[in-house]
DNA sequence: ACCGTATATACGTATAAACGTATATTACCT
DNA sequence: AGGTAATATACGTTTATACGTATATACGGT
């Protein structure tokens, strides 16, 4: 079940979801509540936007306790991959990208999965 | 004024846009009305498409007699074009942008101005 | 001037996406 | 068992997209 070449860009139109993305592009695995703090938003939009990605494939998500971690799922084609790559590059630097990843470091009480799973 | 990402990709999302793009990335310039018989979709349709990827700056017009060419922008950033470049190499062999293709090939009085111009 | 062809736009409608609030679920801790 | 924190889902509403039909504009040929 690959995924749509539209249903993937789709996916990546929407703020939210193209922001979570590039975050998890550059930091790994992130649980719902790292990306409602780095992106500012309420957590039941960052929950709705990340089951969209999971139900057609572009994360996976895993339990750890009470929280859940999602990644870009490394069975990810490669082509959306490089899709995924060629927008960090140019994206990371500028806003609001920039300031996602500044807030996720500032972040107090991080759960700590991200680094010693 | 730079394009935003999520523009560029909610541009991409649609299918009549995408499979004009691949199109153009693969042939260069090409005429509504070529478009109208590679895809085997209405003229207004193409148009309206087309006016969304020009007005956004992703594709530029020419007028040559009562043609109007479209092609990529060549100014389009490294980025964006990388996004196309990955996604035509692996769609361009499947359904249904081989197939556009064909038509294309099929297209009987197909005005000249794509290889002379 | 007129006609045919190519293209663009306007308009009303249908479909789909995204939203916030409220609530349900699951896990951990005491 | 009860409480708190993390996450997910449901619901109703708003907003955005895409659509087909009809019409307008522009050009070329006669």
């Amino acid at each position: 079940m690959d995924i749509q070449f539209n249903q993937f860009f789709q996916l990546l139109s929407d703020d939210t979801r193209l922001r979570s993305l590039l975050l998890m592009q550059q930091e790994g695995e992130l649980c719902v509540c790292e990306l409602v703090h780095a992106l500012g938003v309420i957590q039941p939009k960052v929950s709705r936007h990340l089951a969209a990605l999971r139900d057609s494939g572009v994360v996976t998500d895993r339990r750890s306790g009470q929280w859940i971690y999602y990644q870009i799922d490394p069975d990810l084609p490669a082509w959306a991959r490089q899709v995924i790559e060629a927008t960090v590059s140019e994206a990371a630097p500028r806003e609001p990208f920039v300031n996602d990843l500044a807030m996720l470091a500032q972040m107090p009480n991080r759960p700590g999965a991200a680094r010693c799973a």
